[in-house]
DNA sequence: TCGGAAAGGGGGGAAAACCCCTTTTGGTAT
DNA sequence: ATACCAAAAGGGGTTTTCCCCCCTTTCCGA
């Protein structure tokens, strides 16, 4: 008897063709196809529609991935969600295997990858690969730095962001230059920046604001 | 005899997947994979490997699907370049047809889309989704800008979006400070900007730059 | 109650960025 | 050969940014 396998993409395209390959491992056979998180968790309430493996894409409309394998987790613990995504950001990565993915794999992997993947998490109910496995490290290292930033200098840096001088940003959020300065200085330092432009590029990477 | 086909794109496991779906297509096989630009380029250089018809993927490293397919199109003009993104930007989307490419399929169209995409573009030489269609006339109101940034603005721009200073610049570029100068000037002009900030709020919005 | 963060503000100087205007250089069209 | 144009480079000035070290007020916990 094989494994039944579903796979969750809005890419319809992609999730057929992957559907064609998960066909052709032996031992490994595809229930159906669904378009998004709301479409699955409509399907699993019928128990023949239940699979032993997911393989769910993170970026989705209505329910994304993140959503989406946190239910599965909660109401069908016996189901191993396989993270599938061309998404490399590290929050959205440890938010998925938080949610209770056994694994996360990229969309640049071999299908021989995909094939032990799927054999690995059956037998040993989880499969990292390198990559994974030294973000999760990594993070772990600067995780809890905690240094929160204050809300007025979340304000700062959004105007930051923007062609204002600092004479200009200090008027409109009504404050000396000078205390602007410090906002500035003080974060230069705690982010270990050198300049407006390293405050820009901190402020793109940690999506405080949206170009 | 089969028309032959080569798919372009950096996320393996999915060109793998569409490359068992095109093979399961009658009168269609694929005769290898690549995982960027340069990597085709490279690969048509023997003539035994030319195709009739590529599957390019737009977002690649090295060189992207846009500056793949002009140089095709100039050089190989017999290879029908067939876009497949999940890219909805109307810019890149443009710029794929400017470059030569004969169709633009989204990565979330059925697989008898795909298949009857590859018959149309060996029948007609093209295909057009009704989507694209209303894209492209949607767009001739407004393409005509010209306004085109030189080899050296765009080096020079993607360097500013760096904590380097145009000192530091002017020595990575082997030019005098002074030039740079000269080019931050003609650019602030050109795109209508006041500071540096404004520089790189330019470069992301027009993806110059990867942040 | 004392000490020390945290928040707002300041002086001043060096460096970088900004702006305008001129000169040199090299290719190329007439 | 000449005239022209664009790229490269420079001169010199003003504004902004960056980086010190300093002060006051408030508030909170030991």
């Amino acid at each position: 008897m094989a494994y039944t396998v579903v796979i969750v993409d809005d890419h319809v395209l992609l999730a057929q063709a992957i559907q064609e390959l998960v066909n052709s491992f032996e031992g490994f056979e595809t229930l159906y196809l669904c378009k998004n998180g709301k479409e699955l968790l409509d399907k699993l309430k019928y128990a023949n529609n239940v699979p032993d493996i997911i393989l769910m894409d993170v970026n989705m409309p209505i329910i994304n991935g993140i959503v989406a394998t946190k239910t599965i987790n909660e109401t069908y613990p016996d189901i191993n969600v396989l993270a599938l995504s061309v998404e490399v950001d590290e929050d959205i990565i440890l938010g998925m295997l938080r949610a209770g993915a056994k694994g996360y794999l990229m969309k640049d992997t071999e299908k021989e990858v995909l094939h032990e993947a799927l054999e690995e998490v059956m037998r040993h109910g989880y499969y990292h690969t390198n990559t994974i496995a030294k973000l999760l490290v990594g993070s772990l290292a600067k995780a809890p730095s905690g240094e929160q930033l204050k809300e007025r200098e979340l304000e700062f840096i959004k105007h930051a962001c923007t062609e204002m001088t600092y004479k200009q940003i200090a008027e409109v959020m009504f404050l000396s230059p000078k205390t602007i300065e410090g906002y500035r200085d003080s974060l230069y330092e705690k982010l270990n920046i050198k300049n407006r432009i390293g405050l820009i590029l901190y402020a793109i990477r940690n999506n405080l604001f949206v170009p």
